[in-house]
RNA sequence: GGUCCCAUCGUCUAGUGGUUUAGGACGCCGGCCUCUCACGCCGGUAACUCGGGUUCGAAUCCCGGUGGGAUCACCA
């Protein structure tokens, strides 16, 4: 069986965006499960809009993707000389020859077949003049003037061109440089590209590259063109529709493998499966399932399938993820024992790492001072001073703050205070955390440790004996 | 405007002529669980764009309307 060569081919004009990085998963994974090649390509050849920031953006929202290549990055600007050899061989064939037509004479015959009721195109003169190489002359491919150019898409199905539509595009500008139809082929003819998932937006390109592969006589690749990604007033999705570039996600503390897993599910679908590991989409992808109309970038089921994610991570290995989340809040923060009990106890109630980090403020405060000033009022009250300084005396007496010692000790100040466990976890939450949110009362105590238990809920007595008075 | 594509709950989708009182997920609304918040569990809300055919029978096939999108460069 052909081995599968498949290519993401991004112009360095700004960052990855969310479109963007849907097309290249698509190829990087139908490649992946085939056990064929995924190729890189950087098609710079727009002068003056590429940057080499957004080659390097690029770069870095694939990596946080963990999207690799095995051949590439191709930068279309160092293979002219390519170019140049398969121009010759067009013009050589007869498929290609030199027009000197002025941009303005070609303008006003697009003018004048419009105003005719035709499409506007080329007119084909400088057809058979045979004109040779000259300054300003463009090099135009000589498309068929009759018959049809079928596109056998994948997802699509076939798609059926008249040749009367098409003139005789451009395929080599006068200042020498190649254009983008005819570049694209060429680069995929020799880098072995035998399937091409882009864009909707590309459909219309493909008849004239199907027609420059007859030419050249090279044999077509497998076409598939995915529907666009929409934002929530179902226009294309922009800025307005909240984050585009792919890198924001990873800032706004989303897992890549979440990520991808959305963006796969956003067109393509298994049955009724909605959670899928990274490895599982590699198994389960196929072209078959791509569905054919565009979607909306629902970023609220994102976050979803984000928290599924992040609760079938283990602890370990979300550990290095959160870190960096941790510092950013500002906690002296290490991929340490304490850091994996913090993460234990939060990882089932965050939704993204950056809440996760917001979580867990009070676990690297020194102090939960002040304290939320409604939870205070509601529960750090002067009855409640004994109560803490009670289960302060108990959890001391403690050698282990396992969960079953922890009852242990909350029953018996229950005992002598009368009180029911509700009455008592509400202000020793308020006490520790600072506020009347946060995980499960033991888990927060067995997490904290004795000292920093103990030194919270004297601080607390004190608070209350300082107002209450 | 020409050409091309698309059309199932608000959103992502399952569905390829009968197994469907159209299933799942997100969201939303109830409830349970319970030391708060989550998680989890249970229940509810909500869709086949319209009109014609074909057929014993259409979400599923055909035609048309409508709506949305893409594209019409010496940009990529």
């Amino acid at each position: 069986m052909e081995t599968i060569i498949t290519r993401f081919p991004p112009s360095p004009t700004g960052y990855l965006h969310v479109g963007g990085a849907r097309t290249a998963l698509f190829n990087w994974l139908y490649a992946r499960k085939k056990n064929g090649k995924f190729i890189l390509r950087i098609e710079d050849t727009d002068n003056v809009r590429s940057t080499q920031a957004s080659v390097d953006a690029i770069f870095e929202a694939l990596d946080w993707l963990e999207l690799d290549w095995d051949e590439g990055p191709y930068f279309q600007t160092r293979r002219f000389d390519v170019y140049r050899e398969y121009l010759r061989r067009l013009l050589d064939s007869g498929d290609a020859y030199y027009c000197t037509c002025t941009p303005d004479e070609v303008e006003a015959m697009r003018r004048k077949a419009k105003a005719q009721g035709g499409k506007p195109k080329y007119d084909g003169r400088c057809r058979e003049r045979g004109l040779p190489r000259s300054d300003n002359a463009v090099i135009r491919f000589k498309a068929p003037l009759v018959g049809t150019t079928v596109v056998e898409d994948v997802i699509k199905g076939n798609i059926v061109f008249q040749n009367t539509e098409q003139d005789d595009f451009v395929v080599c500008r006068s200042d020498g440089t190649p254009t983008y139809n005819f570049v694209v082929v060429v680069d995929d003819i020799t880098m072995g590209i035998n399937t091409v998932i882009r864009g909707d937006d590309h459909v219309m390109n493909t008849p004239k590259q199907i027609l420059l592969y007859k030419a050249l006589k090279a044999p077509l690749p497998v076409f598939g063109h995915v529907p666009m990604v929409l934002g929530k007033d179902k226009t294309r999705l922009s800025k307005r529709h909240g984050a585009m570039s792919v890198t924001a996600y990873r800032d706004m503390g989303y897992l890549p493998d979440a990520f991808i897993n959305y963006l796969v599910r956003l067109g393509w679908s298994h049955g009724d499966q909605e959670f899928f590991t990274r490895q599982e989409l590699v198994e389960k992808f196929n072209l078959e399932n791509i569905g054919k109309s565009a979607g909306v970038f629902d970023p609220d089921k994102l976050t979803a399938l984000n928290a599924d994610h992040i609760r079938a991570t283990p602890v370990g290995q979300l550990a290095p993820r959160a870190l960096p989340f941790f510092k950013t809040m500002g906690y002296d923060a290490t991929d340490d024992d304490y850091l994996a009990g913090v993460i234990g106890t939060l990882h089932t109630r965050s939704k993204t790492l950056v809440e996760m980090a917001e979580g867990a403020h009070f676990y690297y405060r020194e102090d939960v001072r002040p304290y939320d000033e409604k939870a205070a009022k509601k529960f750090l009250k002067p009855e409640t001073a004994r109560v803490l300084t009670q289960l302060a005396e108990q959890l001391d007496a403690l050698d282990n703050l396992a969960q079953k010692n922890q009852e242990a000790a909350f029953k018996k100040v229950m005992e002598s205070t009368g009180l029911g466990f509700g009455k008592i976890a509400q202000p020793v939450r308020v006490a520790l955390t600072g506020t009347t949110v946060s995980p499960g009362i033991f888990e927060v105590i067995e997490v904290l440790g004795k000292s920093r238990v103990l030194a919270r809920l004297r601080a607390a007595v004190e608070f209350i004996e300082s107002t209450g008075a």
